[in-house]
DNA sequence: TGTACTTTGCAACCCGGTTGCAGTTCTTGT
DNA sequence: ACAAGAACTGCAACCGGGTTGCAAAGTACA
């Protein structure tokens, strides 16, 4: 995937009903680069000089907005990744996610959507969020 | 699953290799009597007078002598479950969690073992975490 | 251009988890 | 039975991710 430009950036936020600020386009053209999730201190941690609290809500909108989906990975921290470009976040759109315990990235695992049977009778299933854990390719070679 | 008895609590233990504290004791009891995941808050919640770092020294101990496995489900809380009798924790002994989103309990699906497989190239599989959402047996009602 | 609405930055807060440390309890060797 | 050492407990304080309140700055639109 590669990279949108400023106008194609503005265009995907606009899109999505949000409306595209100065800090919301770096934040999308961040996680437009970085191809993987993101943390917000990571996200942070990749801007010079920009507030978390901005950051934070600005992933809070593209949320709310299906621009990305948040993934608990079990690090502690919550990531952010983006969706895919007509993304309705419904749950035949979930997959799976690959966290590398060594590195700590996050990767969306696109085509590794998730098995729905078995589930104890009663139960009624709503969401699932499957983590696959190790090394991942860089850490494994 | 019926409770075990204070001496039985106490042979838990000490097989584990756990010194069988008053304390120690107490929480093994309500995580017995409980049968379900439960988070330290939780777990606080459920005595008089107990101070929480000690329960949470004592999960910690129990965790690491595989008497207990802690699962992210989520909640922002950890939550804490008694193995299997003779479980180990390895990766062939794992299994998913259901969390229900009304609730908020979260419970051992024993049974539901994960599938492994269809992981891309030269990513090395150490865990897995799967958790499915929706609205348990009572709630579903 | 004026006014209402939105976004931003800063400070402060919340809460789950964790650590330091001193006092107590338990284990072990004599 | 006793002393020395190790393990456990309770309290206070800290940490870090996440979240909120509020006033200032920016934006949309009539
Ligand atoms: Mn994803
Ligand atoms: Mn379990
Ligand atoms: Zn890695
Ligand atoms: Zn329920």
């Amino acid at each position: 995937m590669n990279i949108p430009m400023k106008p194609e950036l503005e265009q995907i936020l606009l899109s999505r009903k949000i409306q595209p600020t100065a800090m919301r386009l770096l934040v999308l053209e961040e996680l437009s680069r970085v191809n993987m999730a993101v943390s917000l201190n990571e996200l942070e941690a990749s801007f010079d000089k920009a507030d978390r609290v901005t950051l934070y809500r600005s992933l809070k909108t593209f949320r709310k907005h299906k621009l990305v989906h948040s993934i608990e990975d079990g690090s502690g921290s919550l990531k952010y990744a983006l969706c895919e470009e007509d993304c309705e976040c419904k749950p035949e759109e979930l997959h799976a996610h690959f966290h590398c315990n060594k590195c700590n990235a996050t990767f969306c695992l696109k085509d590794y959507h998730l098995p729905v049977s078995g589930l104890p009778r009663r139960f009624v299933l709503e969401e699932m969020n499957l983590v696959l854990k190790g090394l991942c390719d860089a850490c494994s070679a």
